[in-house]
DNA sequence: GCAAAAGTGTTTGGTCTACACCCATGA
DNA sequence: TCATGGGTGTAGACCAAACACTTTTGC
């Protein structure tokens, strides 16, 4: 890769750099379960252009820094959530966003359990909404094709990958967990070849804990490996 | 998103602007077959740092266009090919590529087929590795592992995908798509069960032409459906 | 006549799907 | 006593994997 840094230090010297490299931006498409609904964080955009729209949290990326610390640092300003499940999503050309200069976001999704998410979320900066009613809302520039982009690749995680672990508190029960499958892929699941699967794949250990479910005790489980396991799940 | 002009154009005033943010660069994996053998087109790195090792094509991304657009225009720029299948892979941090700034590169993977490929191609700029001998040269970067998580990603497309027709010719005999997927994959595939999967998904359709191959004639097909289509393969 | 590649079916084992009832207990 | 959710097994359909021989013709 040859940067021509002479070509671009005579551009600087004009100043008119901004014009001729674009501007690197990182958003978040934070998901997480609230109500039994899959629901997105998203925040008001501030100023002019698109001002008053909701928008998800993001913001410059700083050169210093790598793309994980600018997506650490962002999601602690913006939303003070602090160390969630995140992937890199993909890198868009949002050429209409500032009149002045290009802008490329790279788009990170990340997925926060419910209960993490209550207890540290800043809610002066953020909002949850439904990501069903996310057409009832005014978003900003190209935002809502890059979290629909970002429900797809989750689908995807969920069907292939160990995934869900990320958007449930570390025990859970197996009703929980099939919750959570139909409440983001949207269609019901049959509890006994769910939990056969689900037992059959031994992803999951018996904490040996109980809950009480109403009236029955229900038994706890985690995810037995750590790490995120690329394995046919449904 | 909040973008913080007035701090941006602070510091162009103050000409530090190039330390702020970084520089964005797209780097192109480019796979063909290859005297049966997957390769990845490299070209030289012409200056320092890493001077004389191999590197991807390559450049800095413009404004103004679009990434698309930056693909073209490198690809064309940088092989002489043109119009190719093409994916945006990740965006890598490349921190340590040169010390007077930040680099961040989105990579691309690109298919096509060696006919294609050899008309276009201007070899005084690129040349072919064998993928399996990448071992063998100094890749200069973070390049190899660029290489190798397009691979990751080459792999999964043509199980789950009909990728495929990009690294073929447009028609082509079963036995050949077979030595395709045996070749990338790097596995062996029972010849029956194989063709058995492929006819039953009608992806592809016969041309009505016959090749001849040592003695007989093989019937070539096409994809029958121009886009890509999602669809497990094997 | 032999090397090389095309083409073609069947059996078997495993996996996925559909489906229904009992139990415990809090209200 | 009833509403709620936990927990469990089986039969049939479908799909994937293993496996071998015949044909053609260039050399």
């Amino acid at each position: 890769m040859a940067i021509n840094h002479d070509e671009i230090k005579k551009k600087f010297s004009e100043n008119i750099f901004w014009l001729s490299i674009p501007v690197l931006a990182l958003d978040i498409v934070i998901f997480t379960i609230f109500n039994d609904k899959l629901c997105v964080v998203l925040t008001t955009r501030p100023k002019e252009p698109e001002k008053g729209k909701l928008i998800l949290p993001g913001w410059v990326i700083k050169s210093g820094f790598s793309l994980e610390e600018n997506f650490d640092d962002i999601l602690l300003r913006k939303t003070w959530i602090d160390g969630v499940y995140k992937e890199q999503l993909y890198s868009f050309w949002e050429s209409d966003r500032d009149p002045r200069w290009h802008i490329v976001s790279i788009a990170y999704y990340a997925l926060v359990d419910k209960d993490q998410f209550l207890k540290d979320a800043d809610f002066t900066k953020i909002q949850l909404v439904e990501y069903d009613k996310l057409g009832e809302v005014e978003l900003g520039f190209d935002h809502k094709s890059i979290i629909e982009y970002a429900k797809k690749r989750l689908n995807w995680k969920l069907e292939y990958t160990t995934i869900a672990k990320n958007i449930l508190p570390i025990k859970f029960t197996l009703t929980q967990l099939q919750k959570a499958y139909e409440i983001i892929l949207g269609y019901d699941i049959d509890k006994r070849n769910f939990r056969k699967k689900i037992i059959s794949l031994k992803i999951l250990k018996e904490t040996g804990d109980l809950e009480k479910v109403r009236s029955n005790m229900a038994k706890l489980y985690e995810f037995s490996d750590k790490e995120l396991k690329i394995i046919g799940i449904l």
